[in-house]
DNA sequence: AAGAAAAATTGGAATAATTCTAACTAACGA
DNA sequence: TCGTTAGTTAGAATTATTCCAATTTTTCTT
């Protein structure tokens, strides 16, 4: 992977229909070129940045993130009374949770099946199932 | 069903290893004796404690909340970033949540059916599993 | 039943995550 | 390059919740 640094951020960004501006691109490239699933508050990757040693206001990592879940980009969670996470990892996946720790950690694609899901409510259809399975600390 | 008014939530509250105090008691009323469940707010508690004439402070609320799901008497849930619901149902059932009007609704005891669980992470153990559908008004 | 000890309640202040606002700045199309 | 539109920003505002220290209530002991 030898590409000029940006490359593949501004790639994302524009086929999003985002306008690749530099916050959204330096957002991108933190959110998506880390290898590996992040499940991310927005107070977290704001420090991210800021070790990065940028600049982007947290309104803006607010409006980005946002933005990205908009266009399926990113997933977001909601678990814990407080905060949102959210979720690099788009594929049609589950959760292990630690409230505990506040941790969040991927179950893969598949591995839970689903059997006998109602019709949704009479005016409504089904978006999305999640399952989290609640994990304690030994 | 011709008891005297707290008969039913004295017992409730005792049971659960609780003093009954004038602010527990009036609660338990309040969420265990309305005949279908109920999924809560500690605001929306709050305005009802208000619209029956008593006071109860917001952090009694909270408190109280607390205790009663500490206790089993309560589930609590958090779907959306701000807000905690308070489930008077704790069978163990699943639930459809229309964000757009902070809906929740249960599904059916057994309903749904869950294969492929996997196990814990190592140092941990599975608690409880929870299923949303999330739902979208046509 | 009275007094002491323990637990619960309270108003209000504090906190935390998020959203809003209005002024400024950057990006895009002609 | 200029004007228009969209994006960013700091800081204020909002919302749900927790914390705190003082007061009140409940329970225990006698």
């Amino acid at each position: 992977m030898t590409k000029r640094p940006y490359a593949q951020a501004l790639k994302i960004v524009q086929e999003a229909g985002l306008r690749p501006t530099r916050q959204r691109l330096l957002l991108s490239k933190i959110l998506f070129e880390r290898g590996e699933d992040w499940h991310v508050t927005a107070e977290q990757l704001h420090e991210d940045v800021l070790k990065s040693g940028a600049r982007v206001s947290l309104a803006t990592v607010y409006n980005t993130l946002h933005q990205f879940t908009e266009c399926g980009l990113l997933r977001q969670i909601n678990l814990d009374a407080g905060k949102s996470y959210f979720d690099t990892n788009v594929s049609d996946h589950h959760h292990f949770y630690d409230a505990e720790q506040g941790l969040l950690e991927d179950i893969p694609e598949g591995q839970i099946k689903l059997a006998g899901l109602p019709d949704a409510p009479d005016g409504s259809r089904i978006g999305r199932v999640d399952v989290v399975i609640q994990i304690e600390r030994n």
